[in-house]
DNA sequence: TTGAATGAAAT
DNA sequence: ATTTCATTCAA
């Protein structure tokens, strides 16, 4: 009775009805729970096929009259709740097993997991719970004929048809008295008489609502027996936890790349630059596919869990026998006779055998119920359930979060191929659990670093937000956060995975920006290196800033240092491009500048031919030139990065003081920035005139904000070191600025390394632009240095420059690996210095 | 009250 | 296509 009410009725629940009802429910279990053990056991044997008729028939009359008649128990049911759909009865079934296994995980947890197994589960199994669903749904409708599931605000009162009228007000008044009242029953019910009426009156099948509500609650606390039998079994609840990470992993990896794509599409498309846009959109494809590897990986592992979880089943199936063993067979007996009962008519209330105390067994709901029970119980299913565990994989979750439709091939794929997969690699499961974990605890920090560099990125440049944000949709981050909060191991797996898509895609999006094709590979191996060189940096340079999170701190903060430096890079260079454009416009009517967009793209190409061809060479190239540049300093803008990474977890502090100083750097970029647009009056940049705009609060709510960073703490702390890293992060821009200047004063020598692509407009155009943001940038070094950056951006061409930007930021990162060893790179730096830009557009 | 899942139904 | 809502129950 009160399962009904409790079921929803949240909202008045929450107050009065809804716990009752619970509580009356927990009263009942134990009870119903010996039933439904029986039930479901019989069922389990006996495969419902035709039970379906037997069902709908005995369901249909008595939902409203049992609920009348079972006024008695608390809860009135008013209202007819939709019939549970097969998913719903499997969550129902299993969900107390998860919850066992997993302690930790809540209901959300649980449901995924479910919809886990779900996915892997049998087609047989399935069709099982589908049968089940369909004949509850028949009985449901019976019992309901004028009942819609939508309850279309719409239906008014008014009308001639009363019948459907009526009941759907019924329905939907009932629902709103119960909530209303305590003690809705009787209102509800001198209204549902009526239509008990209209519907169909049998006194014999009142019950049902109620009894699908009790059922519901039996199935529950037989699952909770069960479940408990099962917990009996420590073996067994941790390797459902180990699959349950694994699940979570790979679901995790499925969310983050589709999200990722998704967003990098649209926000390409709403980007200002469109060609940033369009480079995301290549590293995205190029992302998708890691991703795709990590699920793989990912897969396998939840195959094992599955068939852990099979396991798990199995001990279930057999603790329930154990228990239910005499009634097993009576009930299996009693099964046949119910549905048979059912089937020739719902007037013998067969199920009351069973549930006689209960007066369960009116209802054909509550055989549904049961059956499901039995379903869940059955020995067959769990073995079925185990197979399909074993053979489908986890990823499904993920394809399933991004797309549905791809949930639904993969599942009906899956169950081969992730079998495949899972059987082949239990070790290699376990090897790529404890690359995860690791990669995951620099992944996390990557992630929060990913995430508030997204944040960022948001406001300085749509593109690199939207590939980060894509990824990042509310839904998916939040609850992937919530699950690894939740469970430990698992959790961190799993998050663990999304993490390193993240880090991934950041990497790649800097390339990718630069310039998708070639980038994308020396990103990741520049992403590799990075980790690596991060610890060393710390330990160099900076104590206070890395302070316990050493390693994942560092990763953390170099990533996101990078992807800061890369975004404001960026978004400087977007100006600067766009200024350039404005400029060429004006000054080169004459070269081959007639179509800069054609020359940005010419380079663009370029850039991708080039990377295709030599990025290795250029790479190691832009490294010496990182040295150079950065030399020492960088360790210290190193620290300070990595501060912001290891802030990144603890987002308040550490990412503030990182993010303030970054911010601080940016604002004056910004600031100078803006000069300048407002000299050359570029209107191009909204988002950047914005920032301007805002100064200091729109960098703070955009970026910094977006960042979590508590700007004020972090700004206190900079000054000192901040002055310091500032200088360290003006060499390495000037660096990267020398590199497009010497890419553009050299432009000719650099041109004669790779001229071929690099189309001497763009040289011109950098040029001026250079020129034009010496002029302006001059005041401060820092400003200028950041000015200058921005002017070789435009000046090459937004594109040219993202790439040279990108890859500056690789660069940076590998360069910060090797820096430790001295490079043999001597000869290298001196070309970087003479005709870097090129090389590392190259590169790019 | 929300959310996490899937699915059936309705709009 | 999108919305509604069925179950469960911790935040």
């Amino acid at each position: 009775m009160k399962g009904s009410s409790r079921n929803k009725d949240h909202s008045t629940e929450g107050e009065g009805t809804g716990k009752r009802p619970k509580r009356k429910c927990l009263q009942w279990h134990p009870l119903l729970a010996k039933k439904l053990l029986d039930f479901s056991e019989e069922e389990e044997e006996e495969e419902e096929e035709e039970d379906i008729d037997k069902v709908p028939l005995l369901g249909a009359d008595g939902l409203e009259q049992d609920a009348d008649e079972t006024e008695d128990d608390e809860s009135s049911e008013q209202r007819a709740r939709r019939p549970m759909n097969a998913f719903l009865l499997f969550c129902k079934r299993h969900r107390s097993l998860v919850r066992k296994e997993h302690p930790r995980l809540d209901n959300r947890g649980a449901t995924k997991i479910l919809a886990d197994w779900w996915a892997v589960l049998d087609p047989k199994e399935k069709q099982k719970y589908t049968d089940m669903a369909k004949e509850y749904k028949d009985a449901f409708m019976k019992a309901n004929p004028g009942y819609k599931w939508c309850p279309t605000t719409n239906k008014p009162v008014k009308t001639q048809s009363s019948t459907v009228t009526n009941r759907k007000k019924l329905w939907a008044f009932a629902s709103d008295s119960a909530k209303d009242l305590p003690s809705p029953r009787r209102v509800t019910k001198s209204e549902e008489m009526p239509q008990l009426n209209f519907a169909m009156a049998d006194p014999t099948q009142m019950g049902g609502l109620s009894m699908l509500l009790l059922a519901g609650e039996h199935a529950l606390t037989a699952q909770e027996v069960s479940s408990s039998t099962c917990q009996s079994d420590a073996t067994n609840s941790m390797e459902t936890c180990q699959k349950s990470s694994l699940f979570q992993f790979a679901e995790i990896s499925s969310s983050t790349s589709h999200s990722g794509s998704s967003d990098l599409t649209k926000q390409c498309g709403t980007s200002a630059l469109f060609q940033l846009a369009e480079m995301c959109l290549a590293s995205e494809g190029v992302k998708v596919k890691e991703p795709g590897k990590t699920k793989v990986e990912a897969p396998q592992d939840v195959g094992e869990a599955a068939a852990e979880e099979m396991e798990v089943e199995e001990l279930e199936k057999t603790i329930i026998k154990d228990s239910c063993k005499g009634q097993v067979e009576q009930s299996e007996i009693e099964k046949m006779q119910n549905w048979d009962e059912t089937k020739a008519e719902e007037s013998e209330p067969t199920k009351c055998r069973d549930f006689t105390s209960l007066a369960m067994g009116n209802s054909p709901f509550e055989r549904n119920d049961s059956t499901k029970d039995h379903m869940c119980c059955s020995p067959e299913l769990s073995m079925g359930d185990m197979n399909i565990l074993g053979l489908k994989p986890e990823k499904i979750k993920k394809k399933k979060k991004k797309n549905k439709l791809d949930r639904h091939t993969n599942e009906k794929s899956t169950p081969k191929k992730p079998c495949k997969k899972r059987q082949s690699s239990e070790s290699d499961i376990e090897s790529v659990m404890y690359t995860i974990e690791a990669v995951a605890k620099g992944d996390w920090g990557a992630e929060r670093l990913l995430e508030t560099p997204r944040k960022k990125t948001r406001p300085v440049s749509n593109v690199k937000g939207s590939v980060l944000d894509t990824k990042s949709p509310k839904k998916k981050v939040k609850s992937k956060e919530k699950k690894t909060s939740k469970e430990k191991p698992a959790e961190t797996t799993k998050e663990s995975k999304p993490p390193d898509f993240l880090s991934i895609a950041a990497s790649k999006e800097v390339p990718c920006e630069a310039s998708d094709n070639i980038k994308v590979e020396p990103l990741t191996p520049t992403e590799e290196v990075v980790p690596q060189s991060l610890p060393e940096q710390v330990k160099t340079e900076d104590s206070d800033c890395v302070k316990k999170i050493e390693t994942c701190g560092s990763r953390k903060s170099e990533r996101s240092c990078k992807g800061a430096l890369y975004k404001t890079l960026v978004s400087e260079g977007m100006l600067t491009s766009l200024r350039a454009n404005v400029d060429r416009g004006k000054r080169s009517s004459g070269k081959g500048n007639s179509s800069d967009h054609e020359g940005c793209w010419n380079e663009e190409n370029w850039a991708f031919s080039q990377s295709g061809t030599s990025g290795n060479k250029k790479l190691k190239r832009t490294k010496p030139k990182e040295e150079f540049g950065f030399g020492k300093n960088s360790s210290v803008p190193r620290k300070k990065r990595k501060v912001g990474s290891g802030s990144s977890e603890q987002p308040k502090s550490n990412k503030g003081s990182c993010q303030s100083k970054k911010k601080n750097f940016f604002y004056k970029i910004v600031t100078k920035c803006k000069h300048r647009k407002q000299k050359l009056n570029v209107p191009d940049t909204a988002i950047f005139s914005e920032d301007r705009i805002s100064s200091e609060s729109a960098w703070k709510n955009k970026i910094s904000i977006s960042a979590l960073n508590t700007p004020e703490p972090a700004m206190m702390h900079e000054p000192l070191v901040g002055s310091q890293k500032r200088k360290a992060r003006k060499t390495k821009i000037t660096h990267l600025v020398r590199t497009a200047d010497g890419r553009v004063s050299p432009a000719g020598g650099t041109l004669e390394e790779k001229p071929k692509e690099l189309p001497q407009s763009t040289l011109q155009k950098t040029s001026s632009a250079e020129t034009d943001c010496n002029s302006e940038c001059s005041r401060n070094a820092e400003t200028e240095e950041s000015h200058s950056i921005t002017s070789d951006m435009p000046a090459v061409s937004a594109f040219f420059s993202l790439a040279a930007l990108a890859e500056v930021a690789a660069m940076e990162n590998v360069h910060r690996s090797q820096r430790a060893t001295p490079l043999p790179h001597d000869g290298q730096p001196n070309e970087m210095s003479q005709a870097p830009v090129l090389i590392s557009c190259a590169d790019q």
